[in-house]
Parts: structure tokens; sequence; C-alpha cells
DNA sequence: ATGGTTGTCAACACTTATGTTGACAACACT
DNA sequence: AGTGTTGTCAACATAAGTGTTGACAACCAT
């Protein structure tokens, strides 16, 4: 058993999430798909889900926590139904009385993830701190989020443009809005930063947000917190640090 | 038609690349794969192949940079023998008389790639500049080939990990090591650095190093040189800026 | 005109993945 | 004892993708 603190919750807990700082991007509602199956287990899965046992939520969550750890390594399109089961040593059938496809799956592994990316952004961005504390804030809260949320956060990293586009449009829509909060968050602390003077107008608040945004979204591809030798919170401060002094006038 | 300065090549030309400064990673050769199709297409193309024409060649590279593009917005996994005929508005069949299969399609378009990524480092590397202006150099330069091979390294970059690993393992390793060999240039650039006392010694020179890999590489995910306001140039300086400035002492 | 190159077509075999089904057994609780 | 939950099994239908085949037409050359 690992750690991972993931949970698969039902619909979704969408925080009220009030006051930001300057442009309070839309709430965007994920539409609360109705489950209406019509199939076999189709309805079996639904019963258990409505009244959602202890036991059931806890296997839920178990599938979760596999499938992700898969996602993570081989990719969405890479993961199959079949290697899912198989890494939880369970029938694909059994597996269908959990999850109806995997695209919920994966849509339930990373909402959350997704959600918790917004929020450290959007935490950082409406604090009164001066704009590269700020982003000092953001980058160290941000690495440890990756840490501690391992690997969901990753996941969502990696997911974002890929695959999605074609239909599902609603949640790719809201997926995608997801993102762009987040950037937006981080632009608006640069631009902050450039407008008061704080912070060298290198090049557009934009692209100096991306760079930001990309030390750490990098790494994803090396930082796996049980074999790193360096903690999140070391990563995190030095990058923090790179960057404020980088930015600064 | 586009532009894309692709060139979808025999074999492999593997240039002998020989003055690097520090630890010049062993050279390792790609083995140039024995063709010997048994099938009725297989030998027509192989037959083409030798004595490659310039119009045989010219539709290979068609293919490749159309291919290249849709493994830039769809990765390899995402991207069917399918759709790349589609695009080309070709049959399947046709598709199969210029390559043998996906696997080699996408070798061929990310290998020249691959090494041109190297080729930018190692030769910032082995240039007897300060390590923070080696650095300089390797961003700005680095940015500007992804522009000017745009979507090629990109392609490169996402596919990395990601879909691997089983089988082809000659290949995989190969594309791995090339990537090592990119990161450990870098890396060397840094601990010169730490060493001779001109980059603070915040983390451990890996993590720094995938910090300016990571600026860069994320670039990946917004940056479309067509599209773009600001030019390679300008956005390769400006991370450049904020690195030396960020790790100076 | 003959022959090699180049392109197209329809079709096939094979594989993998997905979602589903119905039946069955082990429980657990009441 | 009876009912509902939980898990397993073998099997099926459907779909998509891959690599191949053989035949055929157009072309451009010598």
């Amino acid at each position: 058993m690992r750690q991972s603190p993931k949970t698969l919750n039902p619909p979704a807990a969408k925080a009220k999430r009030a006051g930001s700082s300057s442009k309070p991007t839309p709430e965007i509602t994920l539409p609360p798909v109705a489950k209406k199956s019509t199939s076999h287990i189709g309805k079996r899965r639904d019963l258990a889900q409505e009244k959602g046992s202890a036991s059931y939520q806890e296997r839920r969550n178990e599938i979760a926590r596999v499938a992700a750890n898969l996602f993570n390594q081989k990719g969405f399109q890479g993961t199959s139904i079949s290697a899912v089961a198989e890494a939880l040593d369970m029938d694909r059938a059994t597996l269908y009385y959990y999850i109806s496809n995997k695209q919920e799956l994966f849509d339930e592994v990373v909402r959350d993830a997704s959600e918790k990316n917004i929020a450290a952004a959007e935490a950082a961005r409406s604090s009164d701190a001066a704009p590269l504390e700020k982003l000092r804030t953001l980058v160290v809260d941000l690495m440890n989020s990756y840490a501690a949320n391992y690997p969901l956060l990753y996941v969502y990293i990696r997911e974002n443009l890929t695959h999605v586009d074609a239909e599902r449009s609603d949640w790719s829509k809201y997926m995608r809005s997801l993102n762009r909060r987040y950037e937006e968050a981080v632009i608006a602390i640069v631009q902050e930063g450039i407008d008061n003077g704080s912070i060298r107008p290198l090049a557009s608040a934009r692209v100096l947000a991306f760079g930001v945004i990309g030390m750490i979204g990098w790494t994803n591809r090396w930082f796996v917190p049980e074999r790193s030798p360096e903690s999140s919170q070391t990563i995190g401060k030095a990058y923090a640090e790179v960057i404020v002094a980088g930015l600064a006038t």
C-alpha cells in the first residue's frame, strides 16, 4: 500500500472560491452527468454508486490510485482498461462494476488534481504580498502540492491538450478553462509586478509566466517524490529563488 | 504548402561530433536496421527506397512533414496511420509504399530532431565561454532551433518517455541516451558554474539544470512560431536573462 | 510498345480494446 | 432462511487499427 491522499468522489464538490484579486475568471460549472445506465452491470454500478457504501468507495479509490499511476507512466491512451484491471489483479468485468468507462475513470482521477492546481495558483494571486513574493509562494506551494498528491497533478499536466479535443467538448472545455485560469493567475501576478516596476519587462507577462510555470511543470519529467534525493520543498525554494532573483529589477 | 525544413533521410547520417569539453558521453550508434521485407508492397518499397529517386524522396518528406504535424497535435498514440493518409489525401496502401509502419515513420520524423537538440546543447557546453554565458547561448539557440524546426523538436520532446518502453528497446535506448546526453550537457554547465563559484548552489546542478531545461522545454505547450507575437529570439533572450540573473552569485 | 515507376482500389487477416451479458459463488446482515 | 451486496468467470459483439495482397491504371521513359 502506498500513500496518495487520493479521493475518488461523487459528482463534483465545486468550492465557491469567492475572493480573487483582479479579474475573477467566471466560475464554470461542470455538468453533473445524469447517470442512467441501461446495461446489466451499469445498473448494479449505479445502484452501488448512489448508496456508496464505505467499502465500495474504498475500492473505487483503490482503482483510481492504481489507474493514476498507470496513466502517469503510460499516458491515457497508452493505458488500457485491461491493464488497469490487471494491475489490480481484478477481472475486467469487475472493474466495470466500479467505473462505467475509461474516460470516467480518467476524469475522476484528474478532476480534483486540476482543481487543486488552480487553488494553489489563485490562492497565491489573491494574497496581498508583493508580486515577487506571490511568485515565491506559488512556486513552493505548487512543488509541494505535486509531491503531496503525486502522481495526480502530473497526470493532469501530461494529458492536457493531447487527446481530448474531439467530442466530450463539455468536459474538455471545462478542463481547458481550469488550465486557463491557472495560467491567468500566474500571468496576472507577473503583470502586476511589471506594472509596479518590481519585475523587469524582459518579455510579455505571458511569456515570463510560462517560464515560471515551465520550471515547475517540467518536474513531471524527472521528479519522483519517493526517489528524489531532494525534497519538493528544497526544489521549490531553489526555483523560487532563481525566479525571484531572475525577474527582480 | 507549409514550410518546415524537414528532411526525411536514409538510414542515419551520424555526425562524428568530435570535441566536447568534459565527459564526452560515449557515442552510441543506432543499428541500421537491415531491410528485408517479404511482403508485396514491402519489396516495392525497399526497391524504391534503395534507388531513392528525387520524387520518391520528396513524397517521403511530404509524408513526414504532415505526420510530424499530426504527432505534434495528437501525439504518437493518438495519430493513426489512417489519419496520416487522410491528411495527405492518400490511400492507406499508398502510404505503405513509402513507409513500412507507424514506428518507422515516427522514428524518422523524430531522429534528426533529437540529434539537433543535442547538437545545440553540446555545442554550448564545449564552447569556452563562462558557464553562465554558455547557458545564455544554449537557451537562445535552443529556442531558435525549436522555432526553426517546428514542430519536430516538440514532437520529440512530447513523446519522450510515454510510449516506447516495451520492445524496440534498441531504438528506445538510443533515444533515451540522446536525451541523457542533452541533460548531462546542461547539468555539466551548471556544475561547472557552481564549482567556479559563478552559480549559486541553490540546489544540485541536476535540479537547477532541469529548471533551465524546463523553461525552454515547456514552450512546446504554448509556442507556435507562426502565431506567436514574440519571436523565438525574444523569448530565448528573455529566458536566458532570467536564468543568468537568477543563478548568478 | 514495352517496361519500369508511381499511384489507387477493394479486400483480407489479424490483433487489440471496449463495453456488455448472464450466470454463479461467497458473503453478510436480519 | 432469505435477501442484497460484492466479486468472478467465460463469452460475445463491436469497433478501430495495422499490415498486407493482387490487380489495375496512369505515366514517363527508352
